[in-house]
DNA sequence: AAATCAAATATCCTATAGGATTTAAGAAAC
DNA sequence: GTTTCTTAAATCCTATAGGATATTTGATTT
């Protein structure tokens, strides 16, 4: 019985992403958590000497960061994570936000699954200060997955990731607001009340957006 | 005189923007004019024999593809190209039309520099039907680069993409009415009318979607 | 005749070595 | 003290060989 259940484990674990997705993963955990900060230059070599495999999937994984936006390459120069975001950034990507996300809040209102919406609140009882980011990420990701369109989910997890490390560059722990506005969110997708889901996000975006926009002068 | 000729030669290919990069278009480039068919396995080897290159390259390109959801990768068993867009896909890359195009078009009506609004009024000149494609592409683009905003150009462009194979794979040649929608956006744009641009631009995507939604039928 | 199993092929994935190029540091000259 | 040139380091790009896996083909059995 133990065996079974053992071999069904093999079998999934048989299947190993391939370790270029491993090293994405890997970098892309580094860069989120700021162990390689923006703007850093990321050799190839030194990768591969440090995680211990070749540089064939450290260049894959490299390649798929760039295209992800959260590296640059420059010809026989290298690799570098990119440059903390600016003003101009902050606001293209919170305009951007604005149009997705209401609406996103609103459809999953409408359509949500009720194990989703589940979830939704048992992440929110928890909210560790440290932990909040990923609490946050996890939230606004139920939510896009909720709308239903997968374009809106991962544009939105593309997105967060830059929220994240420009959260993380300046250490912000206003949880107490957000979590208030988050609650407001959950209460209107539970009564399934389109109209009011999408104002909450909307208000919960432009404060956001406030709060982020203070840390930066320029 | 062979010899100047080679020299301005050497100095043209010494500066190339990365093998990656020029493997990378070129394999995109073969995919959207359906060289490459969707659902087509695509082998890396076969690709550097083809292309004179070694494997690094060609490798890199995929993964930035990938990245972008034109090919996708199964560990062990290679890359292939992603399979034509079904009803579920088409209905959700149009209703992300539907949240983006719109407000880029009230931005790009209330800020698009001159520069831009004239290339857009010329590129309309000429609806040469093959290259009818092109041309709206390079539409959508212009107005999503005249609001501004870089992640929404981006957002579109890899949207677009996927447009223009699933258009490909139906010889879709329907350009009257498309242009007349296309010329009806112009004309809000130039008169700076914000509104009209929004609505001109929301009644394109929703009729451009009612032409392609009859090429499906599952 | 259809289904199942085994071997062979094709492909991917990894590792290592060597050549080519850019960038950066350090010394010399003005 | 500043500029320029040379040297060195770091990096990328390529090529080749070997191991691992999926797919296909063919033979055997029911």
């Amino acid at each position: 019985m133990a065996s079974t259940l053992n071999e069904t484990a093999d079998r999934t674990i048989a299947r190993p992403s391939g370790l270029s997705e491993e090293v994405y993963r890997r970098v892309r955990a580094d860069i989120m958590s700021l162990k390689i900060p923006p703007d850093t230059r990321v050799s190839v070599d030194s990768l591969a000497r440090e995680l211990g495999v070749s540089q064939t999937p450290i260049r894959e994984a490299l390649s798929m960061l760039e295209a992800n936006g959260l590296v640059s390459k420059r010809h026989f120069a290298g690799y570098a994570t990119s440059p903390r975001m600016d003003r101009a950034q902050l606001d293209e990507l919170f305009e951007f936000r604005l149009l997705i996300e209401p609406h996103a809040a609103r459809k999953a209102a409408e359509a949500m699954a009720d194990a989703d919406k589940r979830a939704l609140s048992s992440g929110e009882t928890a909210p560790s200060h440290e932990a909040f980011a990923d609490m946050d990420t996890e939230f606004h990701r139920l939510i896009a997955q909720g709308a239903g369109n997968h374009l809106i989910a991962d544009s939105l997890a593309r997105l967060h990731i830059h929220v994240h490390i420009f959260r993380a560059c300046f250490r912000s722990e206003i949880t107490e607001e957000a979590v208030h506005e988050h609650d407001a969110i959950i209460a209107a997708i539970h009564a399934r009340d389109g109209g009011k889901a999408e104002a909450a996000m909307r208000r919960h975006i432009e404060r956001s957006y406030g709060r982020l926009r203070d840390f930066i002068k320029d």
